[in-house]
DNA sequence: TCGTTTTTTATGGTATACCATACTGAGCTA
DNA sequence: TAGCTCAGTATGGTATACCATAAAAAACGA
């Protein structure tokens, strides 16, 4: 009954705590860019800005941390971590190995009724690659890697794996504005999932590895070149926009 | 000066965060098999024995939660996980996929300085190997695995790899107490672990990788063996000690 | 004016207080 | 006696207060 708090942005008032509220809140201000690296984040100001006390700030940052998105430099305070090139692709090669990995488990472990989501999602996915211009670039990037990110998990039955590559996926996707710099990346990303995931549905398990392996490594070549126009993430030596 | 607290299990007063401390405690309780499966970690009981406020605690557990170690049930705590012999397997999987990966690197990208520290340690590990009694099992295993961890982590030079692969172990090391139940299987791990860097240590990216892989599956096989005389983790229905 | 010292302030670290909820158990009623 | 209700308690969630430190600013002296 009693609620004298002007609404936060998120809107439901009645579920998860507020910690977690609080951690999407930051992290997809990262994801998104809102916050660049080397940011400061200041207990305060966003426990301020989000009208709560600052201990569910603190909660969601220390998760942050954990995830590498910040850093907390004792005695100091929290950062958004700057991560260099070379961090950068030292998780290409991590991904490469473990989206191999879950696809190969993905085409072996495949059963019948997983078989029929695929092929919903696949027509879901082809109509998409059809009509392309219906979504941004970003919102196409975002949606293909979700459904794709989801089938893949749920077909390789390895929860772990599963969450530990939206981890880094979305460790990457925050610290390289792939899709910003490269237009036509995202449409090219569907075409390559849309690979993997018939030649999982089809229990190809080699020929999905290797769909998965060139994928990894136009993603990353992607990444490297956008990384050039802009000698590091977080400085704003570029010329032009 | 002023100093009214009975100390706490950590010794030095002035450095690092006392959530560190709470962090490293908890987990080091979980590791050794003090905290088993299922218990309950009670923010205020936690606090009181260890003359802190919860606060630092909770932070401890909030980090412990985000590597898995334990679940935190809104509304209701915290417990230290119940893991299922197929959740362990399935990091097993994800091990195996990491370990070659880190090894081959580790071959392809050593460096004259760190081959002369692969001679050092690999040194150390053979008269270890060659009087094995001097240690016991678990302090074997804990040690040889330190430094095995921290040579192919050094070597592969991709921090990020390395810490996923110790976060890795660790869990798996917490879950299922493997050298407790397979004598002789820390001395043979030794043995394994000599192989592969000594492949490391002369650049047989292939050969290190072909050991790596049979060095998990045969921890994974320890694993197994060990798992079918305790039903599950954390139960007590195994008879016999 | 410049450098050094002191004071102020910003901020994270910790402790504590208060609130909400879920569980527990006692007491009441049928 | 069985089952329900309600009060009490345990416990996590959140807010707030206080402390320590480091950075910034101001004041002071050479």
């Amino acid at each position: 009954m009693i609620s004298e708090t002007t609404n936060p942005p998120w809107t439901d008032e009645e579920l998860s705590p507020i910690r977690d509220k609080v951690y999407f809140y930051i992290k997809d201000a990262i994801l998104r860019g809102e916050f660049k690296a080397g940011d400061r984040l200041i207990e305060r100001s966003l426990a301020q800005t989000l009208n709560i006390s600052r201990t569910p700030v603190r909660e969601a940052l220390f998760r942050l941390e954990s995830q590498r998105f910040v850093s907390t430099v004792p005695r100091k305070g929290v950062v958004v971590n700057e991560i260099s090139r070379d961090e950068i692709l030292e998780v290409f090669l991590i991904l490469s190995s473990l989206e191999s990995l879950a696809v190969r488990l993905a085409a072996q472990k495949i059963d019948a009724q997983t078989i029929a989501e695929f092929d919903r999602e696949i027509e879901t996915l082809e109509r998409i690659q059809q009509n392309p211009e219906e979504l941004g670039e970003q919102e196409l990037h975002l949606e293909v890697n979700l459904r794709y990110n989801d089938l893949i998990g749920r077909a390789s039955k390895n929860f772990r794996l599963h969450e530990m590559l939206v981890d880094l996926k979305d460790y990457v996707r925050a610290f390289s504005n792939m899709s910003k710099h490269t237009p036509g990346r995202a449409l090219e990303a569907l075409n390559e999932h849309l690979d993997i995931l018939v030649a999982v549905r089809n229990g190809q398990a080699d020929l999905a590895e290797s769909y998965a392996r060139v994928h990894i490594e136009k993603a990353k070549r992607a990444y490297v070149q956008s990384s050039v126009s802009e000698p590091e993430p977080g400085l704003e030596n570029a010329s032009g926009d």
